[in-house]
RNA sequence: CGGGGCGUAGCGUAACGGCUAACGCACUUGGUUUGGGACCAAGGGACUCCGAGUUCGAAUCUCGGCGCCCCGACCA
């Protein structure tokens, strides 16, 4: 992509009704536009770094036999009565001129339910499980956090089905695998805890995934023995134990949700009495589970933790290109080296954000600190005089000189 | 939903109740620049959030609405 013809801007100045850490650098990296209060839109860059996030859950979840389904955003009322949830204040409700109502989903229990009842009735059938990537609504009474709490969001919601609590018990470890490996490649690894917390009426416990980072609006408390983290809805019922380990030395930390699991066995298929026929010809209860991660909050939660004075710092599984090529100068030397070396990398399918701008050095440099873009390209007269391109790491200090005909064979190592 | 603050060009700001609403960034044109947010010159861009009122006269004062931000409450 022709920096050129990048539809969104680098701005220096931010708007002042934008506090958070997230949604500044994102504006200002021209990742994202804010319409209203909790309400964004996401520009070309931002919408790759989206989609990556995205692709990355949605391998995880294929990994352990998610179906990707997509369902609506509009609700039926009716389904939502029958669990009592209707009324409940973050659903918001749209009204059609008929006088008919819907609800806008903020999670899909009262959908995928009547769903896979519909479709399923055999013990032979089980398990199974659905998910999809799709905007929520969820009507904060305060939205906050730029992008990490949004009245609008996009959500992966994945939900389970069982015959048994046995075997939701094994999916609900595999689904807890496949978060792991999602924080860690989104480069959250070492900063996001295994957190319990209260399971509702129907488990003991839920979990969820917490993020370290001021930004957050929750208090962990970090088991220092073995390294999971106690909400601090359920610490005191643990006594302020470990529930792992039994250990009480926890200390509290300030982190962010950024994923959840859930055991809700009967809690939605009883009220739509979505039973099974076992081997043994008797009808039973179908066994639940549901897992969250927010794509949206992911991206803002990077965003606070691997940023720095100069702008976002993205990892490089979820950055927007892989390479930001910068050009320094405008000979013709200068420019048709860059050109020639821009083609030969979209020719190798790498992606390649080609900054070909007629600006000063200065801006594009403060540019392409902004962007984050994990390895800088630079050409320019003085790397031209030494037959070589500068290779700049977005984080780290300093930069090497390689020879041009050495760049493909490096590129190849880095990414 | 309670308390506080704020709405002026795309963004950041200025303007005593009184002249054509000013400045910086961004944008357009021409020229000089090009390794860390360059310079010169010439331009375009505003129903001062909306609606009432007070006044000879309102961006400025009053009332109402809407929106935004901060603190709190809320957050399966």
């Amino acid at each position: 992509m022709k920096q050129s013809k990048l539809f969104g801007k680098t701005i220096y100045e931010v708007p002042k009704d934008e506090v958070s850490k997230n949604a500044q650098l994102l504006i200002r990296g021209g990742f994202v536009d804010k319409l209203m209060a909790g309400v964004y839109y996401y520009l070309p860059l931002g919408k790759r770094v989206l989609s990556k996030i995205e692709n990355i859950v949605r391998e995880e979840m294929n990994a352990i036999g998610g179906q990707e389904i997509l369902m609506s955003a509009l609700q039926k009322k009716e389904d939502w009565q029958t669990t009592g949830r209707w009324d409940i204040d973050v659903m918001m409700k749209v009204q059609t001129n008929l006088d008919k109502e819907f609800g806008l989903g903020w999670t899909h229990e009262e959908a995928v339910t009547p769903l896979a009842k519909k479709y399923v009735r055999s013990y032979k059938d089980f398990p199974f499980s659905l998910y999809q990537i799709q905007t929520k609504f969820r009507n904060e009474k305060r939205a906050k956090s730029g992008i990490l709490r949004g009245r609008e969001f996009v959500m992966k919601d994945l939900y389970s089905f069982h015959t048994s609590e046995e075997s939701l018990d094994e999916f609900y470890l595999q689904a807890k695998d496949a978060y792991s490996k999602v924080f860690k490649r989104v480069g959250l690894g070492d900063k996001t805890y295994f957190t319990y917390a209260s399971g509702g009426d129907f488990s003991k416990y839920s979990h969820e995934f917490q993020t370290l980072t001021d930004a957050g609006e929750d208090n962990i408390h970090i088991c220092d023995k073995c390294g999971i983290a106690i909400n601090e809805e359920v610490v005191e019922e643990l006594d302020g134990k470990c529930p792992e380990c039994g250990s009480s030395d926890l200390h509290v930390e300030k982190a962010v949700e950024v994923g959840n699991i859930f055991k809700l066995k009967n809690r939605f298929t009883d009220p739509f009495n979505f039973k099974f026929l076992d081997s043994d010809g008797k009808e039973k209860t179908v066994m639940m589970g549901c897992y969250g991660i927010g794509p949206s909050r992911l991206m803002g939660t990077v965003v606070e933790i691997l940023s720095d004075e100069k702008g976002v710092v993205w990892p490089k599984e979820i950055a927007p290109y892989q390479i930001h090529l910068v050009s320094l100068g405008n000979s013709d030397e200068v420019k048709n080296k860059a050109e020639e070396i821009y083609n030969d990398l979209q020719q190798q399918k790498v992606e390649v954000l080609f900054d070909d701008r007629g600006e000063s050095a200065g801006v594009k440099l403060k540019d392409s600190d902004l962007i984050g873009i994990p390895l800088r390209v630079v050409v320019s007269a003085k790397t031209l005089g030494q037959d070589g391109v500068e290779i700049k790491k977005r984080s780290e200090e300093g930069f090497e000189i390689i020879k041009l005909g050495d760049l493909q064979h490096y590129l190849k190592n880095f990414i």
